[in-house]
RNA sequence: CGGGGUGUAGCUCAGCUUGGUAGAGCGCUUGGUUCGGGACCAAGAGGUCGUAGGUUCGAAUCCUGUCACCCCGACCA
């Protein structure tokens, strides 16, 4: 590609909307812009990039013998009202009517249609297993598209649906998809991490994301250091210590504590460490499960709820809602920062930490005063106790091998069990050996196409702009000659080796466009070429080029030669 | 959906408080001088000030509505 024939609309000011500066990289490079909110063109540079990220993908998919196929963006109501999802899903799905006033809706996903086609199809077990996969636009009307093209609601998704008579092949297929995403992950050369998810709405048994780490990334991960297990902190499960709780040795107490509401304050005020203390929140109540309708969550004073724990938690109202202040008031009969388990009203339930404190400090359920030297099983009863919180940095790792230490990470891909959640809402069953009908086992494998060209930028860019592996670079080297109108050597030195590297099958980009060698640099390490030829008389004169490696701090002198030049690139 | 902010040249923004015929830098065009990390000089082109209405002799500026975009939160995965 000559430059002097392409758009390449770079910018050296960095537009105000972006925050992230993968966003920021690929506004000024010229890679999207902006049509609305959430809403992308992709300009020449940055398909080449977003392309041949899809080719890697459609490389391994293929290879791991998923099966290509390519269903509508637009998809009739009555398949959602099949599987019960077009009342369930919210205002995501971007709904409207045709001219015939019929329902439908943007895609923002495929479960639905697909498991509609492998039912008109297939009717034996002899058919099964199968993996379909698309690279396809999805359309969610996210309540706020941010970030660019990491959080649009048009992006490119490669989305994968398996069909198994039973769970074991599923359980086989998934082993299979997880491995093809490591390879795909890895030839991106992205530093990611494969952490076990919650499956959420989405339902299933086993559920992984793959995370690309960076520090502006949505998620927090735990992973253990020194060990092997990493998960989203919404589904890192904690465990019991297993040691015994130490004995009560103080005696209870109530002290006054005015005004003092949060832990932080307590701890303070009494002196005594978060670790020490028990804090108590309450809930909406799962049906019939409290006379009040509230249950009470114990805590260690250090510790975070979290949320869709709790939610799955029998006792508790899923989603979970924290109790009205009104009805805490009425019902314990004083406010929230005063609560504690001694005469607890409601049920209650501790977490595991929770649970092992002993002499511990907790509200006294009585404005403006709290309980010192209180133990469970002496002062109150022995609590009820689950998993209920946010693994904290510093814990044990849950499988024992490690500590955990927080890492934040960008969404790159997701993979799940979902079982028969679809097959079964959409009546799909094949006739097994026996001729009897069996309801198939689904997995899906999700990938963020549009996405990951900004997750990559995000972990490899510098001050001059991005960084690019040499597999998803929009190309691979770029050729700069200096002052070509000028010199007749420089031009026909640059013009043979460009030539000769097309020929070779080098991606390879000149910048013929005549200008200064500083915005000519500037250009090409904003778009991050891996691997930069400059041509001049100086270096010329000596029958060399100098070479210089994106990451790389200086140049280097080479043989001015193609065959120098493949070498670099081997 | 709640809260906040911004809409003025292709881009980044000033001007608005205190109404009086539209500004800067970057970019673009032409000419000249330059030419190894985003050059310099000169001359140009380019805006119904988001939009609709109101107040006024006169509105980018004041008032009201409306639309779009951005941020924080909630929501969702």
């Amino acid at each position: 590609m000559r430059l002097s024939q392409f758009p390449l609309a770079t910018s050296k000011e960095t537009p105000a909307d972006a925050q992230v500066i993968s966003h920021q990289l690929m506004l000024r490079a010229g890679f999207i812009r902006s049509l609305g909110s959430g809403l992308y063109t992709w300009l020449p540079i940055g398909l080449r990039t977003l392309r041949k990220i899809e080719a890697i993908v459609r490389e391994e998919m293929n290879r791991a013998g998923a099966l290509e196929l390519s269903m509508p963006v637009v998809q009739p109501a009555e398949l959602w009202q099949d599987s019960g999802r077009w009342e369930v899903m919210g205002a995501e799905m971007l709904r409207f009517k045709d001219r015939h006033q019929n329902d439908f809706c943007l895609g923002p996903t495929h479960e639905e249609v697909i498991t509609h086609h492998v039912k008109q199809d297939f009717r034996s077990y002899r058919q099964l297993p199968v993996n379909y996969y698309q690279i396809q636009t999805k359309f969610r009307d996210e309540r706020r598209p941010r970030f660019g093209v990491m959080r649009a609601r048009e992006f490119l998704m490669k989305d994968a649906y398996s069909f198994h008579m039973d769970a074991e092949d599923l359980g086989r297929e998934y082993q299979n998809m997880r491995q093809a995403y490591i390879r795909i992950f890895t030839r991106l050369g992205a530093d990611f991490r494969a952490v076990k998810a919650d499956s959420g709405n989405i339902g299933g048994a086993m559920s992984e994301e793959f995370h690309i780490l960076a520090g502006s990334g949505e998620d927090l991960l735990a992973v253990a250091e020194n060990g092997t297990y990493a998960a989203n902190v919404e589904a890192a499960e904690t465990r019991p210590s297993g040691k015994p709780r130490a004995a009560a040795t103080a005696a209870l107490s109530k002290v006054a504590t005015p005004g003092q509401k949060t832990c932080e304050q307590v701890s303070k005020f009494l002196n005594v460490p978060l670790t020490g203390k028990v804090k108590l929140l309450v809930v909406k109540a799962a049906e019939g499960a409290s006379a009040s309708g509230l249950v009470a969550i114990a805590l260690r004073g250090d510790h975070q709820l979290n949320e869709i724990k709790a939610a799955k938690h029998p006792l508790i109202a899923s989603p979970m809602t924290l109790a009205d202040p009104q009805d805490v008031q009425r019902v314990f009969g004083c406010e929230v920062g005063y609560l504690g388990p001694v005469g607890c009203p409601v049920p209650l339930i501790a977490d595991y930490a929770a649970a092992e404190v002993a002499d511990f400090v907790c509200g006294a359920n009585d404005n403006d005063h709290h309980l010192t030297g209180a133990n469970w099983g002496r002062d109150c009863a022995e609590p009820q106790t689950a998993d209920l919180r946010v693994i904290a940095e510093g814990d044990p790792s849950p499988d024992g091998v490690g500590t955990i230490r927080y890492y934040r990470g960008i969404e790159g891909g997701h993979i799940f069990q979902l079982g028969t959640k679809y097959s079964a809402a959409m009546k799909l069953t094949v006739l097994n050996e026996g001729g009897q009908a069996v309801t198939p086992q689904m997995g899906c494998y999700g990938i963020g196409v549009s996405r990951l060209v900004a997750a990559v930028i995000e972990q490899s860019h510098d001050a001059g702009g991005m960084i690019w592996p040499d597999a998803i670079a929009p190309f691979r080297l770029i050729i700069c000659p200096i002052g070509s109108d000028k010199s007749a050597a420089v031009k026909s030195a640059a013009d043979t080796l460009y030539r000769e590297l097309q020929a070779a099958g080098v991606d390879v980009v000149i910048d013929d466009r005549g200008n200064r060698p500083g915005s000519m640099f500037a250009d090409a390490d904003l778009i991050g070429i891996p691997h930069r030829i400059v041509i001049g008389d100086k270096s010329l004169a000596t029958g060399q080029f100098e070479y210089k490696a994106r990451r790389a701090e200086k140049a280097e002198l080479i043989d001015a030669s193609t065959a120098a030049v493949l070498a670099k690139l081997a």
